[in-house]
DNA sequence: ACTATGACAAGGT
DNA sequence: GACCTTGCCATAG
């Protein structure tokens, strides 16, 4: 893996928001990595205790088996409160595709 | 070179 | 909604 790469990685995760989520996939997109959601997982594995890993989550919202309790915890004081065990990453998703034509609020 | 594993994702059942 | 299969990229044996 080049430095660069990780290190462009390392950069998008930090620069997430508070009270917001990235899936790994998406962490990989904005990193100029489309499609290498696994290379976004195994840097966190590797280097990520600097990094706020918690704000990072699978496509679906739910976080690693291993993670999953202390992740829904750091997100909850984060303001992102998990239902089920799962973030309902259509609220908390940090991304700028979300607001469909049909999309209605509360 | 081939197979197995892993902080993943999308599609079909 | 959950579960299973396929595709994906990088490391390790």
């Amino acid at each position: 893996m080049d430095a660069e790469t990780s290190e462009r990685v390392r950069d998008v995760i930090a620069a997430i928001p508070a009270g917001s989520v990235l899936a790994y996939g998406d962490v990989a997109a904005h990193a100029g990595l489309p499609g290498r959601a696994r290379l976004v997982g195994r840097i966190l594995a590797e280097d990520g205790h600097n990094l706020p890993w918690h704000r990072v989550v699978r496509a679906d919202g739910t976080p690693a088996p291993h993670l999953a309790a202390d992740q829904l915890s750091r997100l909850r004081a984060e303001g992102v409160l998990a239902e089920g065990g799962r973030v309902p990453m259509r609220r908390y998703r940090g991304d700028h595709l979300r607001g469909r034509p049909d999309q209605r609020g509360s």
